[in-house]
DNA sequence: TATGAATGAGTTTTCATTCAT
DNA sequence: CATGAATGAAAACTCATTCAT
């Protein structure tokens, strides 16, 4: 929700606003980041910055939305809409590792969202009441597995899918570490990660 | 390593301390908490603060310290000293039961420690080096696993200690969710716990 | 070194400040002067003043140089650049002469001299190593003296350089005493001075 | 006037409340210098020191009595006694001799001494209004020496008296700088001083 | 619309002095 | 007398936001 007068503005000038803002917002708590330091990497002034969004809380709204863009753009979407065409664990599979690919090349942008993910209030601010897309989303997908008798049925839609979205937080913190990404799964590659899934698969799958 | 002086306190006094500092620190990230509110909320002169604690962090610190010390009283500390008398899969459960006993009961001092959790760089001032002591404990269960063949030889220890850290904190995100206690879970009972966690063991138990 | 802004502002605000600041200086110690009693003064605002200067020693650099800057507009420049047409004695009195005028007619910015005199720490931070450039002076004075045969070859010009800069100071004290124009000088004028100046040049005069 | 308790202290205990205090009043200026720091260094408590003295201000002057005191011994007193038995230059050689004496075996009570002389505010509550007890006497010795048919007649006894003091401060400062002792001087020993108390001489003495 | 100066509430911290035991 | 905790005024400094041009 930036005023209309940030999108008036010539497409570089904003890029550079919003490079800034994420650079800071990665670095920093919401709270402790500072407009200051926003308004010096990009270059504008004081008063504009208050020409182009409301407040802060504003700004920061709107990175998070263009994070959540970006991380979108990291899922196949043709698997998304097609969803019926493929199994359970193919789509599982493909999201965490569209998490992965976003991890490894958006750092940055991972890096604000882990620093929003445990300010609860702020997320309500943020998003209101339906801050938790990500375990909804799992929630179809596992009733839909088990739709389609994939899964084991006796487990609780409810906490297998919040379990599920531990985890796909779990990997990120796996190959991205204390603000560097570990090297250690960049030389062992996606073959290693392949087979982390698998076991975590072992736990929902449907037992013959 | 607050000062002596905080030490000669009367019981009664320092607990509401204590509790006043906890209050704000589960409220708000260091940061952003507020001594003002704490003494304001503890009835002490803001230079009284300054005669128990070196600084703000000092004060942290100690409270850190607290939270660390009352999680350990959850743990059977019989299992742990005994730990070769147990199976793999009962010293897991007893640590996940074990987080979440303490996130029911002290939920206001896991707020403080999910707090911590996200700031790599205070971690870092408040425990030095060796910051990731629960990946580091996994890890240790994991290689006795092993060894009395209990687990899937495949498995990469070092990455399942970290799944096994995350899923931890995923357990305790069901129960605990909005700085509340998810009433589902309190309804349901340990019961549904438990079906969870012979799940997540599904992934890593030795197949045969 | 204030930021660009305190160049930017009006002259009559800037000077404002630099009055304010100066009268602050010139009643206390650095350590002691307010930066509360400066802004009050001024009649700016707490952060306005954080805007014009780093902190307070940003402001207090500032005034001493406007202090140096000002005491050197008392020196007759024409005498110092020439130096090699004027007599040893004729320059030494031009020097202490300037003192008492300067003393005189800015006692207050005398005052902010005089109070980092004795503070040495200070000093070294505003000045860095090369504080004690009166002494220096003298110094070059005094072999410029000995080469042109006008003074006694057997003085030690590191002794006698500290010398005059204390008589210096000295005669600084005579004429301005506790904050005020010492009344007795001003009456009898700048004749007595001057006798008092021939009795200080008996002591390192060339012996006929 | 330090309270009556502090005189019934043990001998040693007085002591070393002396020592911290003039340690601390040696290194910062009078409004810097730290109660903390002096009850600290002493080993005594917070309260007892207000049981001793009425507040810093009553210490400190103390302290400046034990100071004047001390620099007292160093002046030959049977030439101050007998002072018509002595020739002018023979006094005031033997005043700024003491002084340099002083300097060179008590330098923290000088450095003491010379926090306090920039501080004219300071010296009037210490002193009251006769705080210029050197001049005075320095003044009492040329009104002698004028007697005695030594010095120049010509000379305005009022100003001398101060250029005499300074000059008294000038010598400390040659050989006691930046809180060291100057080690040329030691080097070259006292000679070099009388040599240099010669030509302050030459100033005023009874030309022939 | 752009600019950047102005604002002031809010925060941490220090320290002399008082007070209760 | 000794002790050391209690106090609170005052200081420096920060920073999001407003305002005037």
């Amino acid at each position: 929700m930036p005023e209309q007068t940030f999108f008036n503005l010539p497409e570089e000038k904003r890029e550079k606003i919003t490079q800034a803002a994420m650079d800071e917002f990665a670095r920093r708590f919401f709270h402790q980041a500072r407009i200051t330091a926003i308004i010096e990497k990009a270059g504008i002034a004081r008063g504009s910055f208050y020409q182009y969004f409301e407040d802060k809380k504003d700004l920061f709204k709107y990175i998070i939305e263009l994070c959540v863009g970006e991380k979108l753009k990291y899922i196949n979407q043709d698997m998304i809409k097609n969803r019926d065409r493929y199994g359970f664990f193919e789509l599982l599979r493909e999201i965490y590792l569209s998490g992965i690919r976003f991890a490894l090349e958006q750092p940055r942008l991972l890096a604000i969202g882990n620093k929003l993910l445990k300010d609860k209030e702020l997320q309500q601010e943020v998003w209101g009441e339906h801050y938790d897309t990500s375990t909804e989303f799992f929630k179809e997908l596992l009733k839909e597995g088990l739709k389609k008798d994939e899964l084991d049925p006796l487990i609780d839609v409810e906490v297998v899918s919040k379990l599920l979205t531990g985890l796909n937080y779990s990997l990120i913190d796996i190959i991205y570490k204390e603000d560097k990404i570990n090297p250690e799964v960049l030389e062992e590659g996606m073959e290693e990660i392949d087979k982390m899934i698998y076991f975590i698969e072992n736990g929902i799958k449907k037992k013959e």
